[in-house]
RNA sequence: GCGGAAGUAGCUCACCUGGUAGAGCGACAGCUUCCCAAGCUGUAGGUAGCCGGUUCGAGUCCGGUCUUCCGCUCCA
């Protein structure tokens, strides 16, 4: 343990020190839970995108994207769930430090009753405690878990705290006009994307013509008010999903779960990264929206951890939004069933969502490729930190060094530079000695280092090192921009 | 939110029992060398997270606050 949390302390202070993740606002003390991309992590991060979005859309049949907005009308939370669902009052007790949700610590103590065959003690709790519920009535909760003397299972006491309510969606008021006492101009900003991609469905599938079975992936913001955020980027209060809800016929479900599953899988590991990195976990209670559901879990330096989940949303999610909208979210399938000979007719579509959280990926990405080398031989001690980044990944691709800084090896270089630099990202560096500009790039992650020496003004040829193998070859200037391109992929 | 630990230069840390801050690495400028870090010269950078208290005097003691990591908890 002492070692996973050097590692990840090493990492942090890696990804500060290099310029990919900053804390937001540090020279005000930093925001809790909210973190900065630098200059090279906002390109990391961006390339991460790129490559699932290429994945997911341009090298699938049959799925496009959108963008919808952050802001949402404020019904789309209630029919989704997420207005209910999550704002459970909570109570800690004070000797056990333990916290409950409230409705759990009373069902818990009926239940007890129920097996000690007070049923109507336990029927009165209930109801009781409904009422209350649904008035918002803390005091009143409080009050009830008092008077039946209800205690902590670890602690056995009733020392509680005063009962708490906690949102996990953050709020704000829309337009410049309203008080913040008219709950009808109350928007909230998204918890998650996927209700952006439901409200839309429609206009998709109309507009694009789109045949079931489809999917609409998207890539944005999300804001979370956790209770507890924490570990780096792995929970932070807004941050960035990437996911497709894809819509198919019902009674499909099964399979289709099983070949995203497969595919999303797949797709980390087309990332180099090894398989014994990740694995499955299937969700065993699940959400109110699922009839399966499981994790993508990955081994980050604090251990297994969720990055991206694969559910089956059956038609929850669209049939909430036709009965609270009025609209019909149906779509009309041309296709024969086998069984009748006649088309499906209409359904409103099961969903299975594949949503990863790009922050987590990033986290998963630098972390796995994180390396501190030791080089050292026996005449000399020598080490070096490089991050083993996939090409396609990595911030540069290419670095150009001339190996003097005279006799026109830095013009050279400007010119490798020029012919590369519409294509993918380079970089000029001509300071210091070759070995420690070869490091400095190791630490960046750069895969390629290319040294200008004067050879070349004989041949055109230069050297290409490699990073992860710190191999170098001679080539023709004319062959770089290949090389690197392939290498991308 | 509770408990634990911690916050001193970009990074890692030192300053033991209070007397207005140092090192290594790094960075920058120049020189030298030149295909794998730590060569030479010079420079910059910290009101010790922030606020308050005790004291003649606080990075050092006390309180509060913010932030981070760990455990519990939570995680649609």
């Amino acid at each position: 343990m002492a070692n996973e949390t050097n590692q990840f302390q090493a990492i942090i202070s890696h990804c500060k020190e290099y310029g990919f993740i900053f804390p937001s606002s540090e020279i005000y003390d930093g925001l809790q839970a909210v973190y900065d991309y630098g200059q090279m992590g906002s390109e990391l991060k961006k390339n991460i995108k790129d490559y699932w979005w290429k994945s997911m859309t341009q090298l699938q049949d049959n799925i496009v994207g959108i963008d919808a907005a952050i802001f949402m009308h404020p019904t789309t939370w209630k029919a989704s769930g997420h207005v209910d669902n999550f704002n459970d009052p909570m109570i800690d007790n004070k000797d056990s430090k333990k916290r409950y949700r409230v409705d759990h610590l009373i069902e818990a103590y009926s239940d007890e009753l129920r097996v000690a065959s007070h049923e109507n003690k336990a029927d009165e709790i209930i109801a009781d405690m409904e009422q209350l519920l649904a008035k918002d009535d803390f005091t009143g909760l409080k009050k009830l878990i008092e008077d039946n003397k209800i205690s902590c299972a670890i602690s056995g006491t009733c020392n509680w705290t005063d009962i708490r309510q906690f949102n996990l969606m953050f709020s704000t008021e829309f337009g410049s006009t309203v008080s913040s006492e008219d709950a009808d101009n109350k928007v909230y900003l998204r918890p998650e994307t996927a209700q952006g991609i439901f409200v839309n469905f429609l206009n998709v599938q109309k507009t694009g013509r789109m045949k079931i079975p489809f999917g609409i992936a998207q890539i944005g913001k999300a804001f979370r008010n956790e209770i507890v955020a924490r570990q780096f980027i792995f929970r932070m209060r807004e941050f960035e999903q990437m996911e497709m809800q894809f819509f198919i016929r019902p009674g499909t479900q099964k399979e289709w779960y099983e070949k995203w599953k497969e595919t999303r899988l797949n797709w980390h590991k087309s990332l180099g990264i090894p398989a014994e990195k990740y694995r499955f976990h299937d969700h065993v209670k699940l959400a109110h929206y699922a009839d399966a559901a499981c994790d993508i879990e990955f081994e980050f330096p604090m251990g297994f951890k969720e990055l991206e989940g694969i559910h089956s949303r059956t038609d929850f999610d669209l049939k909430q939004h036709q009965e609270y909208s009025k609209k019909k979210q149906q779509y009309f399938d041309n296709d024969l069933d086998p069984a009748t000979g006649k088309p499906y007719g209409n359904y409103i579509p099961y969903v299975i969502e594949t949503s990863i959280g790009l922050d987590r990926m990033f986290l998963a990405v630098i972390s796995h490729a994180y390396e501190e080398q030791d080089l050292s031989t026996p005449e000399k001690p020598d080490s070096r930190v490089v991050l083993h980044l996939p090409t396609k990944l990595a911030p540069i691709k290419m670095a150009v060094l001339p190996l003097n800084k005279k006799d026109g090896l830095p013009e050279i270089a400007g010119q490798i530079i020029n012919e590369c630099r519409g294509d993918f990202r380079c970089f000029y560096e001509e300071k210091d000695s070759i070995g420690r500009r070869y490091r400095r790039m190791d630490a960046l992650g750069t895969p390629f280092c290319v040294t200008v020496d004067y050879q070349t003004k004989d041949d055109n040829t230069v050297t290409i090192r490699h990073r992860d193998s710190m191999l170098q070859e001679r080539v023709a200037i004319s062959e770089l921009k290949r090389i690197v391109l392939e290498s991308i992929g």
